[in-house]
DNA sequence: ACCTGAACACCGTTCAAGT
DNA sequence: ACCTGAACACCGTTCAAGT
């Protein structure tokens, strides 16, 4: 299956029609052929468990039992099978389908679910830099995530952006996950140590603030900014319900005319 | 000046006293010594006019006229160098002290000229993946950002987590700028246009929400996640100040024991 | 027709050898 | 004492040559 593609990956075609690959089953006894599947696959466990700077095009064609030219023959390029590893983390984001009472759990479920995630796959997190990813299990995400605000009341608009901004936050926060090499327990601590060891009077808001949170962690922080963003977008759906407009919208301007 | 550091890059310990180093005065005629500060002066060069892949330490090095050898002898590796890009950029955010009216609008110019700055330095944009920044311009931000916090009447743990919350919703939407090497103005409709070209039955959502929205940038999706955070911010604010409680915070749990 | 060893044009980093 | 050419151990990608 040699479907080299003639788009640059991460581009929309280039995903089209790649959403289950399934790999022609194995036939008979031996090493299972390499295809993609199993390129994609060995590239993430490489990455997991040994990180970004080990996964190169030659460890992961010697894990194959195969040869690099050999992998290109399946895949145009190692940004490519980066792109697929991003999606492929985010299909593991899916929500069970369950129920929520409200669209505020709704939308805090689907947060959270991303961010534990991302942050379960720490070494992959740089993969979704500079690409708003757009693969087909980005698209479910998204299309879920709308559906939820539509629902809710919010206005096409409105539904859009406050699922940009909570996805984007959520990226903002697992991006930089101080994942020092030494994972031990009071992990955040160094940063936080640090602020509180800085001199007084030259940063007195920032030792202040340092002083006083000796429990606080990353995880609690992104539910505390989660919760703002939510809290944001409740008062905006009371607004847009009581004057019944189309586009409240936080003093931004919006409605350029169509084009 | 050899100041090859015993701290990893990045380490708290590894940024003090570096604050400002300035070059010894260029003696005499011909071509300047080379030093920390031509090297990272020359690297932003690099990396802003031809991006990250072209920033490697033999073209560094022959920019300079020199050797990378001779680099490795101001710097002890090539992170470095990244790392106080990285500084030097959130050093150029730096907000003319004018007074703002009330905290809302200081906010957000805090914001807004981070993003703006981020986005001016595209290329630079994945140094900020990984390390929460912590040099110089990094603690002078937070420190600002936490005093204009605390001044509003924020308790201290408040502030702290109003400060990240903003800071990582910039950082989540800054890295994600979809920056096509064509910068043609349209630039952002790409996605838009391959959203609305999706199959409106099994992505209705997100069809129904891009054919309506046709003058949307990525910008103003910025400006309204601010404000959303901010109208989260602001609401939380009422609520101390009505109950007088220590912290009360959007239902996340806080408070561990001192330790 | 399918696969691969070896090459090409690079990396970051180090060090023996020069002046 | 300071600097550097050349080396070391790698990269991603390609292609002539094998079977």
């Amino acid at each position: 299956v040699n479907d080299r593609s003639i788009h640059p990956p991460g581009s929309p075609e280039w995903w089209l029609g790649r959403h289950a690959e399934p790999e022609p089953a194995s036939r008979g006894p031996g090493r299972p052929p390499v295809g993609l599947e199993r390129i994609i696959e060995a590239a993430m466990e490489i990455l997991d468990s040994e990180g970004a700077d080990a996964l190169s095009m030659r460890g992961l064609a010697s894990r194959l039992g195969s040869s690099t030219a050999t992998l290109y023959r399946h895949v145009s390029s190692k940004d490519e099978i980066l792109a697929h590893i991003a999606d492929r983390i985010l299909g593991h984001a899916k929500l069970e389908r369950v129920a929520f009472d409200t669209w505020q759990q709704a939308c805090r479920a689907g947060a959270r679910a991303l961010y534990t995630t991302l942050t379960e796959h720490p070494n992959a997190i740089p993969l979704f830099v500079k690409q708003v990813p757009a693969g087909p299990n980005a698209l479910d995400a998204r299309e879920r995530g709308i559906a939820v605000l539509l629902a809710a009341g919010f206005p096409p608009g409105f539904a859009a952006r406050g699922y940009t901004a909570i996805a984007h936050f959520v990226i903002g926060f697992a991006i930089q996950q101080p994942l020092d090499e030494t994972a031990d327990p009071g992990r955040d601590g160094r940063l936080r140590d640090y602020y509180r060891s800085l001199d007084s009077r030259t940063y007195p808001a920032t030792t202040t603030v340092a002083d006083i949170l000796p429990g606080a962690t990353i995880d609690e922080e992104f539910e505390f900014g989660l919760g703002l963003i939510i809290d944001g977008l409740e008062n905006a759906l009371r607004t847009t319900q009581q004057t019944d407009t189309e586009m409240p919208g936080p003093e931004a301007t919006l409605g350029h005319a169509p084009v």
